[in-house]
DNA sequence: CCACATTCCCCCACTTTTCCCCACGAATCA
DNA sequence: TGATTCGTGGGGAAAAGTGGGGGAATGTGG
């Protein structure tokens, strides 16, 4: 199994086109069709990208829920209301959406962030605030009962 | 098993190249395939490096572990997020991506310090105020449980 | 149903980074 | 003192990221 790992910076352009690194590149295109791919937007404020085969994956999970519960339905109208598919074009840049774009603070310079199964898109600072040392440290104190 | 042991000095050069030390070389190449590592951040402020196979059975730990955790995301954003896969090149050395370089605060100077299953790389000034002896005692104290 | 504007995607061109390869110098050992 | 090993430096080809022009597609308003 291929993971996406790691952080490049890389810039948006004028018509709101971003190129996807490389590596993940690869990792996308396990086989190598389309490339196709979902975006959608997380709480923490940056965008996540999953390949399209790992997100069918989610939503077949999702409908096999109890589909009453209202958490669940907030959780769906989020996840899946702000969700984008699409695919890479010809340079193997993704267009993003204007909304998706302002949800995430994003202006020219964005981060890609790999976290295993799916990779995510920051704001600089908000990447900064998310992942400092100080706030790492701590969570890794109430983590230590997992591994 | 063989460890990681003791402390180099090596330099990081324009490119941003490094030698690993050859004592560290010929762990690493158990057998002597390819010398495939990985290498990420400490909240310490310095770099770790894994051989990748050592890496991989982290990210299987992570990977069974139940993924809507905040907590979880936001370890895995830090140690996986800033992860760079790499193969050392026909001199031995690896290249260090301009992020991790910044985070650690890597110049010309750099300290290789073994410690068993993997090792790490250091500015000196960071290294020293690190395992500085007052630090060194007091910790020792705290452990004095455990062993 | 037809103009018109807008969005999207292909192509091309440029710059920067990465990764080969070769070569030098210091240290070690015979 | 020659030979080998190890760390260091640089040249150059290839790859990756960036930016812009223009045609096709889409959607909107008359």
């Amino acid at each position: 199994m291929a993971f996406f790992r790691g952080r490049y910076l890389h810039s948006l352009d004028a018509k709101g086109r971003v190129a996807i690194p490389q590596r993940f590149r690869e990792v996308l295109g396990g086989g190598d069709e389309a490339l196709r791919l979902v975006m959608t937007v997380d709480p923490e404020g940056c965008l996540v990208v999953y390949p399209e085969a790992v997100w069918q994956e989610l939503e077949e999970k999702w409908e096999s829920l109890p589909q009453m519960n209202d958490e669940l339905k907030t959780y769906l109208r989020f996840m899946v209301g702000w969700a984008s598919d699409g695919a890479l074009d010809r340079q193997g840049r993704i267009l993003v959406p204007p909304p998706l774009r302002e949800y995430a603070g994003l202006e020219h310079d964005v981060w890609f962030v790999g976290v295993l199964q799916n990779f995510e898109i920051w704001n600089g600072d908000r990447l900064e605030k998310a992942t400092g040392r100080d706030r790492v440290r701590s969570v890794t104190q109430k983590l230590s009962g997992l591994f």
